[in-house]
DNA sequence: ATTATCTATAGATCTATAGATAATGC
DNA sequence: ATTATCTATAGATCTATAGATAATGC
């Protein structure tokens, strides 16, 4: 029995099931699994704080609305993606081609949206996400695909380039890419889905089989050196 | 000013914009446009009854629930794609391969969702669609997913099929034609972005330039030939 | 008589605020 | 004194039902 040292403030109803959990996070964990699950408005602040273990005001010590909720479970969500794609970009074209880029972008992504501990991505779908509250987020999120864009065309063979611009291609990709986002409706993704959606992302560039074999193997290798 | 016949039943608060429709198909073009911008449950029924130009009880003489609405949009958005899938498959291998007919179903699919007039297929992707009370219409988005899977892995080359599993390539391939959702929320796609996202579902069955350029020339025989 | 609306409202929410309270920190 | 909770509640919804009413149909 490991007793934990009893927080500051009045104790709650139900104690805490991870006491070092700040209530902060306690929160954003409940609040994503249910937005996730149920919708953003079809989950009430009092479903939140019911699984939290807290009454239904005492949300509103954390945030000020259920929005500020939906704010930071945002931006936190895309952030680590984009410093992801931007450090593997700035690695182009002296330390690896673009195909190798992309290849590791897009199963580093994958992974990213496969462990999340609830389908956070979800989130990037929902109607609410579109009004002008969060459009910082979107805004990130249109750079991610920027970048996106930016690789594929660059790995892009001629035929495909010709006929579809950067920003398409980028839209393509990041498509591609959040196909896990419904996968994990249905079932929990593995290594060969990882790898079958990062090597759609590269024939759908126009790459061949040899080609994208060598950009996978190569990406392995340039990410356990990153890690 | 040509005088449409008033309609039986006591006249409403506003008359209805356009006296031609059903009040029944009014109150499923108010809910299908406001379930799309603001999410389900973020919709109330004043919310449809408003856009209508009814009182909101008066929504319950033709729906018993706000559900049952959601219900017969779905219904009616997936079958028209579920018939076409299944009527141009039929085709295969005797009047057409298995990459014209690909190509063929991705367009018509693209080009519905284009389409519609509010853009429905956003539904698909809402959290309250994933309940009991819709797997009717899951399943049979399961048959069109499963349809799109046999075409792709007949017209796939061997270095796809011996990775990718054929349900593997159905879940790919229905999210790469279901990016149109997502380009409608910018920006009204073209007939470049029909061929663009035809194309790259052949491209990422490992397609080369040639073939895919052959099936697109086919399949628009094919098409016109249907029409 | 039938149809499609209307008005009125019950009962169940839901968000957010005000002020009290039970811990720890100093 | 500070922190993090609690209880209580105001005021604004929201869904769905009951029953009245104003048209057309026969």
């Amino acid at each position: 029995m490991t007793r934990t040292r009893p927080r500051q403030g009045r104790p709650r109803h139900t104690p805490p099931s991870d006491p070092s959990a700040s209530g902060r996070e306690q929160i954003l964990d409940a609040a994503g699994a249910l937005f996730v699950e149920h919708g953003i408005s079809a989950t009430s602040t009092r479903m939140i704080a019911e699984r939290v273990g807290i009454r239904q005001a005492s949300l509103y010590y954390h945030f000020a609305t259920k929005d500020e909720i939906l704010a930071e479970l945002l931006a936190t969500s895309v952030r680590p993606s984009l410093e992801m794609v931007e450090r593997i970009q700035a690695l182009v074209p002296e330390r690896a081609s673009a195909a190798v880029a992309l290849y590791a972008v897009a199963a580093t992504d994958v992974r990213t949206l496969s462990r999340t501990p609830y389908n956070i991505g979800t989130l990037y779908l929902l109607p609410e996400v579109l009004t002008e509250r969060f459009d910082a987020f979107r805004a990130d999120r249109g750079r991610l695909q920027q970048s996106y864009g930016a690789l594929g065309a660059s790995a892009a063979a001629e035929g495909v380039t010709g006929t579809i611009p950067p920003e398409r291609i980028g839209e393509l990709l990041i498509q591609l890419v959040e196909v896990v986002i419904q996968i994990r409706r249905t079932r929990d993704p593995d290594a060969a889905d990882t790898d079958a959606i990062a090597s759609s992302c590269l024939r759908l560039c126009g790459l061949g089989e040899a080609a994208i074999a060598a950009a996978r193997d190569e990406a392995h290798v340039l990410l356990t050196g990153l890690a």
